[in-house]
DNA sequence: GTCTATATGGAGATAGAC
DNA sequence: GTCTATCTCCATATAGAC
């Protein structure tokens, strides 16, 4: 990234200024006249060089998208194939850490960007799914192999809980900051990244390990009054 | 809830319909000539019932909010002082699941609403922490006294990771869905949380039990050579 | 590739009759 | 409490000169 942002391309101009807003307040939260107002070029450049407001969307989440992509797909081809659950979830995480710690502030504003898309359903299938499903399944092939005896549907179910925990880290919405009266502090990525590790391996151990408790409900249902139909 | 719309009141149906619209398309997505319209009142009710539009939307969160919380303190409760952590963690996700899966469409809409603005910066004053954090407050406290060897601070971390998980579940963005080639489904509320709840237990045990690994970079350090400058 | 100017529609909000 | 009508502003998008 160019020290000044006047020294950018016109199309790189209106890129980073739209990550930006679109991180904070979403695709609709945003006009094209505020995007081309903070990136200092005018308002038709916008749709000339993108077309449509949803194609400039869509355009700032497939800039980025590749590189994180590839840097995963690297680290997870990286292990060997003793690697444990533990390895297999640094190798997915810790280059969207990297790239939102020490990545540059677009960086930073685009994990916070795709943290809101992966909870939206509008985002899920022109998004999430054709820029992130190929890489999430490598991962979960190699989480198979490194959990055998696991029934896989516990893999996707630990998997999608993974996500979660991954999105609503990098989105730094500082909710925990004021909940733990400012013990915890949301930007301080490195630290719950640190702490997410050892936290999902457990739960994909005790989920889809040897020794799985598996379900909840099927040990505690005699104790549960209020539970229903479910099988 | 009246078996016909037209039965309610203005001020319902027009709660109703923000609440459907809102959850399918954000804050700035709906206009509200959308749901005047879909509510079949007048355009100008809606200001004259609830002022400006961010009011009404705050009005949609906080219709649904007593009651959910009510619900989860009585659950918490409800505990003996002998109640484990995952004891903990179904008290305070059940009732959520309860009014999602059992509790009429309006339910399901605000679940999925909340999951969305748990996710998004812009709301977590005004909403998640106004609303909802007496009632984490009292979660964790209670999570304390279950994990007494814990670091504090972990507690706080584990939560942060409960609440992406959950908003991550409650969101049905239906990616799962297609990554799983149809094994699983996100509308199948009752079996994630039945998943759900010995995955994140296992995680709690792992970061605030006693026996605890805390810190998977301070096992790892040697062994990774990108990182940097974290204590 | 960039600028000015504008087309066309929809947004939130309200005044005032009933 | 409800309806009609309207105010004012801003949205996306594009036409056409340079």
């Amino acid at each position: 990234m160019a020290r000044r942002e006047q020294e950018l391309s016109t199309q790189d101009r209106i890129l980073n200024a739209s990550e930006t807003l679109f991180a904070e307040f979403g695709f609709d939260g945003v006009s094209l006249r505020r995007i081309t107002q903070q990136a200092e070029v005018e308002l038709a450049l916008a749709n000339y060089h993108f077309g449509p407001k949803k194609e400039l969307f869509l355009a700032v989440v497939r800039r980025r998208a590749d590189e994180l992509n590839q840097a995963r797909s690297v680290a997870l081809d990286a292990l060997g194939p003793e690697a444990g659950v533990a390895d297999l979830i640094d190798a997915f995480t810790r280059p969207f850490l990297e790239k939102s710690v020490r990545g540059g502030p677009g960086w930073k504003s685009y994990a916070r960007l795709i943290a809101q898309i992966a909870n939206s359903p509008r985002w899920t299938e022109v998004i999430m799914a054709s820029q992130f499903d190929a890489v999430a399944t490598k991962f979960i092939e190699r989480t198979k192999l490194a959990l055998p005896h696991s029934d896989e549907r516990n893999i996707y179910w630990a998997f999608h809980f993974l996500i979660g925990t991954m999105m609503m880290t990098f989105a730094e919405t500082q909710r925990i900051d004021r909940l733990s009266g400012g013990r915890c502090r949301s930007s301080d990525l490195d630290t719950i990244h640190a702490k997410m590790i050892p936290f999902l391996a457990a739960g994909f151990e005790a989920l889809c390990g040897a020794d799985s408790v598996a379900d909840w409900s099927r040990n505690r249902r005699s104790a549960i009054g209020t539970m229903k139909d479910h099988p």
